[in-house]
DNA sequence: GCGGTTTTCCGAAACGTTTCGGAAGACTCG
DNA sequence: CGAGTCTTCCGAAACGTTTCGGAAAACCGC
């Protein structure tokens, strides 16, 4: 019950492993014919070449394997987002034939330590990077290394390699929309700035309304750092909504913060559209479930990650970096969390 | 810029390239200062043994990977519940300093082909099988082939491996649940029956009814084989709502056919839990979050991951598959879906 | 100081593949 | 027919590791 071996089809074949080994890979000092055969005794014994013994002799072969180290704040709260986009990034590596090797840091502080256990050991052909810092090391790390790699949201800093993030224009929908109805006073609500992905959208939310802010269209924005999560955004908006001279809408930089949003209304007594607009980004599923449904803008999580792939498809096959920057546009979903701004009180 | 090589550490220590092996790999004919020293100059040297050679030389040496291949059916269409019991999954998988192995069927009718690919270049070191249907090719396939694995949901015919489970007793507290509220006319939403959760669940629900039914206490329930989804929920609620003589509760069989009923329910202008309850069955992250928030069976998915993978190591270390059945309880979080069952009409 | 044991070491072979360099045979052309 | 060119083949070495069998060195008790 052993394998078989190549020396046993080239035994069976007559021939000698190397032919053997040749007119398998197919090269061009084998007669056709023999190629063939050749194919058809391997075929009809079963044969499997040995991939360590190949990797052994040819170290640079491909794994076939894209590497993702999941953060371990993923793992302790869901991320609803996150697993759409993983399931993403296997159907198109699927496409590629390649498969995702996921891990996670042993412990946190040791953010490196994977990635460079992965290229050591030359486990995976590259990486995709997520929830990338403002200032990442790990960008810096696979730059230094040469290593192929794609980071979904883009280091300011660095320079040379491939990212995919949402359109900074994404925002102007939501001002126009929030204008249309009628507010002025319109509050944001962002993830930690120190995340790349958070520090884009902020940035990009800053930048579509700046412009209404000199034109004297809206008060100049309050913006607050919440966390990532629904409490987060619960804590945010209860003291802001408590404030003297409270926003009419409140933007908030993810789903879950604005599901902790409606739920600070809420406990304020507050009716959401009636009182106060809330509007989301991500669309993840349940922002059409929840009540009132959120408007919020809609950014594909299997968008995003088949174009990570597919921008680090090339770069594994050319084993190098290149500069790129994806832009995907997210799309303004309209639902019932959006109401005409109160009267001035 | 080549990679260190045991010969190169060899030469360095000034020793034989086999004293070092051995010495690295501890074995017990190397003198303790030589081993030392021998760990001392790889150390500087930064030596990183190679893998490929390793495995060439004992092809039983494990890759330290996990395989999960990904049903097409979640690709398409997003669960939940499924990223979920990855991240946990992995987590625990890096507790045992193990990774996880995406892959996807590159054909849907080849279900078998990700399986075998993986064992026959030995890729992984197991598998978790999701999605496990009651009969199930893949569980026949690596029974045969002795390759390990463990199973979320367990084929009825088949013996000999491990799975996880719900524990079927979870249902008892949902209808004496129902009971204490009055309700008499019970349906039931199930998932198609060819997935054995699916069909364990089922089967739970009736074992957990039948007693009460035979006393009178219940009628017997109205069972629909819905899909797995929203839309599917939805279909299949607005029927049975819109027959006559409409049970006063609907158990649905997982948290997304619920979310249907409950938009059947708005549909028919029906009010939940007044005209009618609905229990869920997942507690998915959105149970909470839709209106009125949901009634249902609380399963861990980070607990069910968890155990897939403490029950798969030790069958890896040992390279085998032990019959094993282990039960997670789910727990009922009652929220605002349920409520008295309307008086008699 | 000598046979016998224990400790410590090493050369060579092996794992399964690919490639290097060369060689045998067939074919071409004058 | 002979030199030259293609085509088709093969033996041997190499990739980096581990193991097998044995051998040198050290130590022991007498």
């Amino acid at each position: 019950m052993t394998r078989v071996t190549l020396k046993d089809v080239a035994l069976e074949a007559g021939l000698s492993t190397t032919q053997v080994s040749r007119a398998l890979n197919d090269h061009n000092d084998v007669a056709n014919a023999t190629k063939e055969h050749v194919r058809r005794v391997a075929a009809e014994m079963n044969y499997v070449p040995n991939l360590d013994a190949r990797r052994l002799q040819d170290p640079a072969l491909r794994t076939g394997s894209i590497g993702v180290v999941i953060p371990t704040e993923t793992l302790r709260f869901s991320d609803p987002f996150f697993g759409d986009l993983l399931s993403s990034m296997v159907a198109e590596a699927g496409e590629h034939g390649m498969q995702l090797r996921l891990s996670t840091p042993p412990i946190e502080t040791d953010v490196l330590a994977p990635y460079d256990e992965s290229i050591r050991h030359m486990r995976v052909d590259g990486f995709v990077l997520v929830r990338t810092l403002v200032d990442d090391p790990r960008v810096d790390f696979l730059l230094d290394r040469g290593f192929p790699f794609v980071s979904f949201g883009r280091p300011e800093s660095s320079d040379g390699f491939s990212s995919v993030d949402a359109s900074p224009g994404a925002f102007g929908t939501v001002i126009s929309h929030l204008k249309g109805l009628g507010h002025r006073r319109i509050a944001c609500l962002a993830e930690p700035p120190q995340f790349a992905i958070a520090a884009h959208r902020l940035a990009s939310f800053q930048l579509a309304i700046a412009p209404h802010v000199r034109a004297g269209l809206f008060c100049e924005p309050t913006i607050r750092v919440a966390g990532f999560h629904e409490d987060d955004g619960l804590a945010a908006a209860r003291t802001l909504l408590s404030e003297p001279n409270p926003p009419t809408a409140i933007v908030a930089l993810n789903d879950l913060l604005a599901f902790g949003t409606l739920h600070a209304a809420v406990e304020l007594g507050l009716v959401v559209p009636d009182d106060i607009s809330v509007v989301g980004f991500d669309d993840i599923a349940s922002a059409r479930l929840v009540t009132p449904s959120l408007t919020t803008l809609h950014q594909s999580a299997s968008e995003v990650g088949g174009l990570l792939i597919e921008e680090l498809v090339p770069l594994i096959e050319s084993n190098s970096n290149t500069n790129s920057e994806r832009l995907i546009e997210p799309s303004l979903v309209v639902r019932n969390s959006t109401g005409p701004a109160p009267r001035r009180s």
